[in-house]
DNA sequence: CGGCGGCTTGATCGGTCTCAAGTACGGTGG
DNA sequence: CCACCGTACTTGAGACCGATCAAGCCGCCG
């Protein structure tokens, strides 16, 4: 239990200056009661989007591309407490720093707005400020799944990770992982190889296909779910 | 990875008939800007405070004893999500749902209020409309940390969780833990039996002393600490 | 005194980690 | 177009930690 997680083998660079300046517009919908303007900023492969205790200015929208928002204990360990993928809002906190990190995972546009302008139209408009506190709770509730993911065995762990990615994609048979298996293996608390291992084993079971490294097929969705306990 | 984790030897009874009639008063101070009055309610030993999918119209507060909130997974293995003790608020939900059971550890008094009260507050005051999105986020971050736990190993999932306790109890040195080892097992993700052996290796190490089963004297929060990294 | 539930301790088993090669793939330069 | 390289991924063998199965112990209450 002593062992580095490699967070990211170069080491991640902001592709933007920091403080954005609106170009192109991009929508957020708070769910339909808010509807806001955003400026785009692209953030290379690995590329830190925020680091932990950093000052919380700011609230992104993944537009394309995926992220990882992640923490990393003192002895290197790395746990990913959340992907985020297109059409996703993510950084927004309650107190003014940020509590995790976060990184583009491939190259990635995400939607920037300002975390102050945000708050006051909350202060104004109720249903704004209930849109704000159904996000944390949504985000509340898996970190509450992601907990019984990590009390379960190794299969039931990959199974309920296909299926939950295989439920935030738009083609829900055919998944492209964006991510590595070492980004799989730290959001799972499991190894690269237990994580590899586990995927052909399902693959030999005929519950997945595995037609490249990152292109998952759920062949048997039943079996699966069945793996996956609750 | 099928163990049943016994939720609870005797059928949980709620010592009391749901919707309270207000009878002595108690407060609910929500961090200063709401004070509320109460209705208390006794709950036995193990008894059921509220169940998973349940309506959520009542929010709680612990004025003595001790809760646990938990989820089931279907094939018997319980995750206690959080312990509440002698202050804490719990039962407040976004959504018109419980999303996890709750019962009293021992025998138990919490504070009752209801939840339409709260929200019809907020509508009006937006203070408390904040204090109740920081108690989500507060939840959240404790959800977070308790994740990081739960890719640990035993020895230090063991050490994190009684330093957890000593800081949420008045004499921090000496910690009466209100609950089984079972309670401490499920919460950590672990069995009994290793709570109970890392207990005693933490004993002969040294770092704890135990006068008692469910008393703990941290003997040494430096070596703790250590073990529980980040 | 007996019985029972909660806790501890012991012996063995098994799943995941660790260490170590080997393989596939994508990009770069000749 | 192909040879080369680096990175990501897979596969194998062995060790280790925590789970499992099984007794025993302790404190409490009838």
């Amino acid at each position: 239990m002593l062992k580095i997680a490699s967070p990211g083998a170069v080491e991640p660079r902001r592709s933007d200056s920091r403080p954005p300046r609106p170009r192109r517009p991009g929508s957020l919908a708070l769910t339909g009661s808010l509807e806001m303007i955003g400026a785009p900023m692209t953030f290379a492969r690995n590329g830190e989007i925020y680091g932990e205790g950093e000052p919380a200015d700011y609230i992104y929208k993944v537009a394309s591309g995926a992220v990882r928002m992640y923490k990393v204990l003192d002895d290197g360990r790395r746990q990913i407490t959340a992907f985020y993928l297109p059409g996703d809002i993510f950084g927004f906190e309650v107190g003014d720093e940020h509590t995790s990190s976060a990184e583009a995972i491939g190259n990635t546009i995400v939607l920037v707005f300002r975390r102050s302008t945000v708050l006051a139209l909350a202060n104004r408009d109720g249903d704004v400020a209930h849109e704000l506190w159904a996000m944390t709770a949504r985000e509340l509730h898996r970190a509450r799944s992601h907990m019984l993911l990590l009390i379960k065995s190794a299969q039931e762990r990959v199974a309920a990770f296909l299926l939950e990615m295989a439920g935030r994609m738009p083609a829900s048979d055919e998944v492209e992982l964006p991510m590595s298996r070492q980004d799989i293996a730290d959001y799972l608390g499991l190894t690269i190889e237990t994580v590899s291992r586990t995927l052909t084993q399902l693959e030999n079971s005929a519950a997945i296909a595995l037609p490249a490294s990152r292109r998952v097929v759920l062949r048997n969705r039943a079996a699966l779910q069945r793996l996956n306990a609750s």
